[in-house]
DNA sequence: GTCTATATTAGGATAGAC
DNA sequence: GTCTATCCTAATATAGAC
């Protein structure tokens, strides 16, 4: 018996969403250009030519997975909001959300995007539309907070964010090749460079 | 009039050196698949086919590189000894010197090493040779006088070198692609994470 | 909707002229 | 020592069979 335009609709979608996550996991870890077709194809468990039909080139693919990416980090950032505790606990609760192994993915696929020289304008484009000054737009009045209460160090505080979300950037991109050499960080010691001594 | 033999062997060694500067600047910024010879070749301002002439292939100019950079890095880490001041002081100086833009393209050729997805086995095989290890063995003597004299937190000092390595080292590759948004770093803020506060 | 050819181009490597 | 022309493989993208 034939397959209705539900079934139909519902097996795209799956399909979808398939090559979705294998376009992830394989551009997370090898970036846009030194990624092939192949490899998302056997990812995905599907052949070379299907993917074609459900994604028009490689780039599309990947502009897909860059803006979700970008999206749900800025969540995540709003999210804290939302959370019990202290301006130090939330900042505690981000740095492990953001060295969370789980999260690796999206932070290195946005990597990829910002440091890859033959980035397509398009990616530019969502990189600019989510840059850092609309991270530390957002995080300006925790740290405010945090300073008011005497929980963090004086210095200028967007400075202050700017300074700590490179760090953290720069963790998550190394976190990503779980290679043995570098240890999974503890957010107490990276704490230290934003919180009064006394508060942790 | 005719070259003789030491004219044409200072032209080779000078062409070597030319060509190895080129392919370092160009291997840091795009790693080593991404780098087409032709680019090295007209970085270097020579052609194509001379590249060939010199290094057998782009796997063996990467790993002559790769080679250099790690016992250009490992001989930066035992200069500190010669330094005057106290441990912190030293410390204060290889932050910097880490964080020194001319010592990017090195530590950012280690780094596709690291992480690209298909280096060759001899490039593994550098890496080993210089693993974090040697690191940690060189600095740890540094570090015991730095908490003896009461400048360093009390951690586990092979574990606070790893942490603090990590993160200079997630630093440095952040650093290569001089992104506006990722401010150059102050190294007080970075040292927060090791010394006891009174000792800033 | 899915697969297996196939066209096409890019880039590593070599050969041979100068 | 240096260059240009060429070979050859790999990988993007398409066409067409099922």
């Amino acid at each position: 018996m034939p397959l209705n335009e539900d079934q139909l609709t519902q097996i795209r979608d799956e399909r979808k969403e398939q090559i979705m996550a294998a376009g992830l996991r394989v551009f997370a870890k090898r970036g846009l250009a030194h990624t092939k077709m192949s490899m998302i194809a056997a990812e995905a468990g599907i052949s070379h030519g299907l993917l074609y039909h459900y994604f028009k080139s490689k780039d599309e693919l990947f502009l897909q997975l860059l803006q979700s990416a970008m999206e749900e980090s800025i969540a995540g950032v709003q999210e804290l909001y939302r959370l019990p505790g202290s301006p130090l606990d939330k900042l505690r609760s981000l740095t492990e959300l953001i060295l969370l192994p789980e999260n690796a993915a999206h932070f290195m696929l946005i990597h990829h995007a910002r440091t890859a020289e033959d980035m397509p304008d398009k990616a530019r484009q969502i990189l600019q539309d989510y840059s850092m000054k609309t991270y530390i737009d957002q995080l300006l009045p925790l740290f405010e907070e945090g300073q008011k209460m005497g929980e963090l160090v004086e210095d200028e505080p967007r400075r202050l964010i700017t300074t700590y979300l490179t760090v953290l950037t720069a963790l998550m991109v190394l976190n990503t090749h779980e290679h043995e050499d570098f240890r999974q960080m503890e957010p107490a010691v990276l704490l230290r460079m934003i919180a009064k001594p006394g508060a942790l």
